[in-house]
Formats: structure tokens, sequence, C-alpha cells
DNA sequence: TTGTAAGCGTTATCAT
DNA sequence: ATGATAACGCTTACAA
């Protein structure tokens, strides 16, 4: 069954190219018969409509692309679950595309994305490589950055305050009694979002007069045994009395460790995680971490995005709040 | 900064369009001088061919569209990530679409990315929308089906037999001496592939002449919460003897539930995962589970896909095997 | 209600 | 090495 065309079927329905275009957009000007007459044709022809000509001839696409850098991660996925149903229902189509958390990578997405014409362009994060700016004239492409904040935006964001929680998760550990802080996560540069974090703790520990933060990388896939083997590197003559990691999951692989390594949490030592994922909540005794709004951010996101696709000006900078959520992987008092 | 187009670049080089299509593509027919003027023209334009006007030219994309059924679940992130890695590499584009194991969402999935004139589709799974198969003329568009695999697939399937993977774990129960077998999923109907593990599994009980076994349907969004709230709804005057579960998060999930209601694992009821997940290798005690070829089936299926679109015939049905992994949440004996 | 002609931004083909 | 022209499949604008 070869591909057929526009005229493939204006030429079996005995029409013009141009009724069967207003058919099968189902606009006015095509009397009730031969609309029917010329779908049913099309149906049997197979005829799917093509994109490319369709967006060449209307100059514009009605496309959303999307840079996340993993899929690997709940709480890409969280984001994107309210952004592309929105999208969907707007009328819009949405692709999804991973940077692996290279800079480098992100730009071949705009580079790539940007030859199909999309009306908006999401970013994950604040910091990107110098061209990409250059790339997305805001006048031309509406662009959202997710999931991070900053005063100055390539055109408006959308996300949480990462150092700001660092500090928030900071002090509460100071509060509990804690001095000698170490953080198990990404090599620093690569997740950015941790890097602010993880400035917040060193800020909050240093103004309680606290060890230096001991920085610990791991590079694993998956988060459960990068947190477990990032504890296993933990220096035993100078240890830690709060580990904290990058997210939940690599938490519970430290805690894991910890408990292998005969250590008690948190009398030995204490386990915090980051964003409250859903695994937190079937465990015996939570771990201590902060909930993050990611539901909220790609909700927030998608509508903002709409609203400003439709001309409405939108918040430059919108800050969702973060809540603290403590638990039983850090001591009571 | 307005989109300029190739006009623009060619007038301010002072060359025809011609020229400027051949220096930006780098093919041959431009002197050295010319083709380093126009690239640098083109850059201070911030010009970007038009991919849609590209692929309407040259009749045919270089994309290869991808769908699955959610993002929420590490299996898929794993499939995709040699595949895509493979096809980039090999100078294709690949766009990734979730249907949320709807077939309508699969159906609604070719309508779209047929339009861009894909030269392969991927989809998840060998059970489809009946449509699907009438708009995917494997003479036109390579298809590969993969995770499961038919007898008479569309095109050609890289997966394995969850049937085969549903006796093998139901056989190993039952000579563990589990008689009273309950599963803890998705509803019927709406992750296929889980269907025919289960039928496995009734087979092999049935053999034996075990309980008939009873299925428990959650549907959270988040695996361990179906898993921690579908171990809940287990009726507690006929308790199962060993609960099997979608997949391990959802099985550790109902671990921590099972554990928080008092009961000892493996003593009281057993428990049994799939896919051996990574947070399998981090737990003290390991998960009862089946491991699953996922990285090799998305390496696989790539291989071929590009075999095939080299005009290569590869094989229509590619079963990898499966592992059984016994762990500590079943009994030993 | 239907059709004709021009154009969207590129590439293939054939000239020069 | 470079350019002119037609074509890709569709939509917009205008005509009948």
């Amino acid at each position: 069954m070869a591909k057929s065309s526009i005229h493939d079927v204006a030429k079996a329905a005995g029409v013009s190219i141009m009724t069967v275009s207003r058919a099968v957009r189902g606009v006015n000007g095509v009397s009730e018969a031969t609309r029917l007459r010329v779908l049913e044709i099309a149906k049997t022809l197979n005829y799917v409509p093509n994109g490319n000509a369709r967006a060449l001839a209307t100059t514009g696409s009605n496309m959303i692309g999307i840079s996340l850098p993993t899929l690997f991660n709940d709480v890409f996925a969280d984001v994107l679950l309210g952004m592309r149903r929105t999208f969907q229902q707007a009328g819009y189509d949405s692709v999804v595309d991973t940077t692996d958390y290279s800079s480098d990578g992100e730009l071949q997405f705009i580079e790539r994305i940007l030859q199909w014409q999309p009306l908006a362009v999401i970013l994950t994060g604040v910091d990107h490589d110098e061209t990409v700016r250059a790339r997305l004239p805001r006048a031309n492409i509406a662009t959202l950055e997710l999931w991070d904040i900053t005063d100055h935006p390539i055109d408006f964001c959308v996300g949480i305050d990462h150092r700001e929680a660092g500090v928030a998760l900071g002090r509460h550990l100071v509060e509990k009694g804690y001095r000698a802080p170490a953080f198990i996560g990404a090599p620093a540069g690569k997740d950015t979002r941790a890097d602010k974090r993880v400035e917040g703790l060193v800020e909050a520990f240093r103004a309680a007069g606290g060890r230096t933060l001991r920085r610990i990388s791991v590079s694993d896939d998956n988060a459960f045994i990068s947190g477990y083997t990032g504890f296993e590197q933990i220096d035993r003559d100078r240890r830690p009395d709060v580990v904290l990691f990058l997210n939940d999951h690599m938490a519970f692989g430290g805690l894991m460790r910890a408990e292998q390594e005969g250590l008690r949490v948190p009398d030995d030592i204490g386990i915090v995680g980051f964003n409250e994922l859903a695994i937190t909540k079937v465990l015996p005794r939570r771990i201590t971490t902060m909930s993050t709004p990611r539901r909220q951010i790609g909700l927030v996101g998608a509508r903002n995005l709409l609203a400003r696709l439709n001309g409405v000006t939108v918040p430059e900078k919108t800050i969702l709040p973060c809540t603290l959520v403590p638990g039983q992987t850090t001591r009571a008092q």
C-alpha cells in the first residue's frame, strides 16, 4: 500500500485538492455530501496529511520542544505528567528529549528542535551553554526554564530556589545538633541544581561553625546503586555525623549500606534525602527529606506557557515553595 | 533577531540560494573560500535550516518514532538508553511518546507520527488496536515491536516470552511448596505483558493442583505506593501463601506493608517481584524476582532496525532469555 | 460550494 | 564552481 498524497485523494474523489484539504481539516466550505465522500476515500487510500508540507505552507508548527536531563528520575516524570497532558488538551504537540545532564547535549537539542520551527521550548534549569541564549530570541520562541529559577531567565522560569532549600535543610540539621555533613551525589558541575543546594548547605553549616562539608561524587546511572556505593566511600576515620544525598532513592541506597556496615541510623549517623519521592511513603522509618512541588511546577509552567503563547504577559520568575519533611533517619532532639 | 531563511543568507553573501544550501550541508560543489564566507554569514544571521522544507524537498525524513506506555518505569528507561544512543550515532533522530498503557493512545501516536513521514516506528508490545496494523504497511515503514513477542509481528519484534516467564516463575514457586498465589498489578487488559505472565503463573499453579490465583488490581501512578496499597487489599481470611507483583518496586511496597502488618516474610507469606530492578541489589534481603534483559532488548532492537533500514533482512522474532533470581522473600526449601 | 494560482523554504537536476 | 528552474504537498487568497 503506497503512501498517498492529497492529489491521489482528489483524483479518486473527482474533486480539486483544495476540497480535499478543506474536508480533512474539517473547515467550512465543503458540502456535507462531498466532505463525507472525500473522507471515505481518504480512509480507503490510507491517506495521512504530510505534516512537513502543512507546516511549511502555514509557516509555523504547533510544537513545543521539551529538554530534560534524564528519564531515570521520577522528578522529571512528575514534572512532565501534568505538563504534556495540558499541552495536548490545548491542541499542541510536545516533543521530549534528554541531554544526560550535559550542556552540550542541551545545545544539540536546541539545534535539532529549532529546525522544526517550534512554538516554544522548555529547558531544565537556568544554566545553559552561552550559545543557547543567542539561539532563542524570545520574540520568536517562547522559552520556559523549569525546576530552577533566576533573576534573568531567557524568557521566564518556574521552579524552586535550590540554594534556599539547601540552607533550610542545613539549618534544620544544625538545630538537631549535626556539625559534620557529607554530600553524596553527582560530580560538581554536572547537576547545577544540586550544586546550588550544596552551596546552601555549606552556608548553613559554616554559620554554625560546623566541619567543612565533604562531597562524594558518584556516577552510576542508577540512584539506588550510586547511593549505596557512594556511602561505601565515606572516610571511616573521619566519619560525618550526617550524610545528605542528591535524592531519596540515593538516600535509600545509602541507608541500606549504612545498616549493612552495622551503623545505627540515626544514632550513629544521619541520613537525608531530597524530593520526597514516593518510596519514602512506604518506608517504616521515614527518611528526612525536602518535599518539592514537582507536579505543580509542571502545571504552573504549562499554564504560564499557554498564556504566554496567547499573548498574555507572565511573571519572569515564579518560585514555588518546598517543605521540610523531618523523618526518623535524623536525630529527634 | 528575526528568523532568517536561506534567501537572507544568500542575499547577504551575494550568492545564489543553491550555493548556500550546498555550503550549509557541507556537500561538494562550493569553493572553500565561499563556503567559509557563507557559513560565517549564516552564523551571524542565526540561520537555522527549515527542517520541514528540507523533509518536503527530499521527500523523506530520518526520523524514528518510539512509543512507550510510560516513563514511570525504569524498564522503559533502560530499553531506551542503548537504543537512542545507537540511533543518534547512526545519524537518525528519534522521537519518544507515551501512551499511558492505552491502545487508543498508541493509535493517536501513530496518527501523529505518520504525518512526519518517519523512517521507522517502534511500538511497545505486540497487541495493538486493529487500525494500527493497517496504518503501518511494512513496505514503507520499518516497524519494530519491543518487549513482547509474537509469531505474527507487524514487521519484526524483539522481546521476551512473558507467558513463559510466568510459567517459569510459577514452577519455581510450586517447587518451593507454594500453592495459593495472588497477583498484584494493573487491571487486566491494561498491561497485556503482565496479563501474559499471569496466564503463565495460572498454568503453573493449576498443573500443581494449587488454589486459583487471586488477582488484585491497583492503579496508582507510583509503583511503590500501589504495591503498598495493593497488599492492604489482600483478603485476610483467605490469605495467599505467596504474592507476585507486577514489578520489583511494587513488590518492595508490598513487602513494607506486609511487615507493617506484622507478617514475617517469607515465613508467613512469600513476596515476588519482576525485572530485577536496581533497588533489589541494595536490599539486605533480596526479593525473589525474574531478571529481564532490558538493555539488551534495546540494543538488539536498535541494531536490527538499523540493519532493516539498510535493506538487510532481519529475523521476524527475536526472543531474549530471562533468568530466575531466587531471593530471601520466598522460602528456601 | 468549489476551484485556480501563488507561495512556504528547501533540494534535485540540468545548465553554464 | 555556481546558478536557474522545477518540484516536494500543502494552505492562503482570491475567483467563479
